[in-house]
RNA sequence: GGAGAGGUGGCUGAGUGGUCGAAAGCACCGGAUUGCUAAUUCGGCGUAGGGUUCAUUUCCUACCGCAGGUUCGAAUCCUGUCCUCUCCGCCA
């Protein structure tokens, strides 16, 4: 969420933002809406103000006088509780527009209505892989060693579920265990996290949950979700907390499971493990003053960069257009790897993003830091970056690794947590 | 799941209808003082929103887990809810 008085003093910047970024938010009937609630918040204080005056005179009263001063308190009360209904609905209307009103971008993010927009702004390390053979996908790869299990998945939970089995899950733990051994050494804090949250939580980190589209499988009769990144349960750890400043950057990394419906999802191009209902992510989260988030969002990058270095895949990296960001987010970095088996001859596939959400999320779940000796607290930035995706990340080792026999090479990275060299 | 106890400011902890935004202690900040790694003493010390001011100041409102209710008036009474602790049951 937007903070209200930044959207009042810049009406037209916030505007313009929303138009960028193909949002729909009524800015100009915002700023009448708050017009106006605030002469009746000042309308309500002033009634109470009034009303407890009256009980105050209550104690030094003759009983006579008490009667009238009840009267005169009830009527006060009254009219307060009128005024304030009055208030609470505007309010309520200015917090559904708000709510519609994405972050504001950072001036340096491409300008575009859509994913065409996002430009390219680095390589990996590793080139794209160039076969004497002819390379298979990652489906054909799964079943060659028994690695992959769709058929079983869809018996027990449905289309889009699935089991790994054999290499897939030593790969699945080696790529877990490769990734948070190197963000500890990175100063993150490892963290397991539910993998549920409630609405509340992910209101604020930005999902809408029961919604139509919403991306988000709710448990019936109660107020939980299955989370569709740890970045939700990071985020909401320290909801309503007041954080040291000289704690900060605090750096966090989850490891949990994803739970996403794809409802809207059907037909895109996909297939296997690229979009499926279920997978394994660890996830980078941090909360930073304001004045570091752009480093640290640099840092988060970085640290993608070479996880998929180590991991010797070929790579790019695209700053998202203001179309294609998510509400959230001032900018974001999505790494793009190499997929050989995609499409005809290979496509860039999105394993990894970073969002730096500046001060919007946590305006909404009220993260705020204390500087010492300064009066008042400041709300913290709040950044995000997937460190592996494993579903992902599976298809893109298997399908860059693979070799002419069918065998696929395990990055050296890997090996020590996988405990061999090659898969077949 | 059953029974009981409890949730108050950074911490400990008083406070059962008005003078309580809240005693006291600790911690912290500022001053004074004493020549000995500290004691004593005085003062200050929550958050958010709003009004006012060039600004400092100051004023108002809200907040005692959360949401409602009773009342002229609620930290205090009532209802619901969440959480914590203890005991019992069950269990990986």
């Amino acid at each position: 969420m937007l903070d209200r008085k930044f959207v009042l003093e810049n009406a037209d910047l916030v505007k313009a933002n929303c138009f960028h970024r193909g949002a729909h938010a009524d800015i100009e009937r915002f700023v009448e809406l708050e017009r106006i609630r605030k002469t009746k918040l000042n309308e309500a204080e002033e009634l109470n103000r009034q009303a407890n005056a009256t009980s105050g005179k209550m104690g030094a009263a003759t009983p006579e006088q008490r009667e009238s001063l009840k009267e005169e308190g009830r009527k006060l009360r009254e009219r307060k509780d009128q005024v304030q209904s009055e208030h609470d609905a505007l309010d309520k209307e200015i917090l559904a527009i708000l709510s519609r009103a994405p972050n504001m971008t950072h001036p340096a993010a491409p300008i575009g209505s859509d994913d065409q927009a996002n430009l390219e702004v680095a390589r990996g390390k590793t080139a794209i892989p160039v076969f004497d053979f002819q390379p298979k996908d990652h489906l054909e790869l799964g079943k060659l060693h028994d690695m992959i299990d769709f058929e079983s998945g869809a018996r027990v939970a449905g289309a889009g579920f699935y089991f790994l089995k054999n290499d897939a899950v030593l790969l699945e733990l080696a790529l877990q265990q490769f990734a948070v051994q190197m963000l500890v050494k990175h100063g993150f804090v490892p963290v397991s996290t539910p993998d549920v949250a409630n609405t509340e939580t992910l209101h604020g980190i930005g999902f809408i949950p029961r919604g139509p589209e919403t991306q988000i499988y709710s448990i019936e009769n109660t107020d939980l979700n299955l989370v569709a990144t740890a970045e939700i349960t990071l985020g909401g750890m320290y909801s309503g907390q007041v954080l040291d400043a000289e704690k900060l950057p605090l750096k966090l990394v989850g490891i949990s499971h994803c739970f996403r419906t794809e409802a809207g999802a059907a037909g895109r191009a996909s297939k296997g493990l690229y979009r499926v209902h279920q997978f394994t992510k660890i996830e980078m989260f941090a909360f930073t003053l304001p004045d570091q988030s752009d480093a640290i969002h640099e840092e988060l990058r970085q640290l993608e960069c070479s996880i998929f270095d180590q991991l010797e895949v070929a790579y790019r990296v695209v700053d998202t257009a203001t179309g294609d960001l998510g509400g959230p987010a001032y900018r974001k970095y999505d790494l793009e790897a190499w997929m050989p088996g995609r499409g005809t001859g290979g496509e860039w596939g999105e394993v990894t993003s970073t969002s730096n959400c500046t001060d919007y999320q946590a305006r909404r779940l009220n993260i705020r830091y204390r500087t010492k000796n300064e009066k008042g607290t400041n709300l913290v930035h709040t950044l995000n970056g997937t460190a592996i995706a494993i579903s992902r990340a599976i298809i893109a080792i298997m399908e860059n690794h693979q070799m002419a026999d069918g065998r696929i090479r395990v990055p050296k990275a890997l090996q020590p947590w996988m405990g061999k060299e090659i898969i077949g």
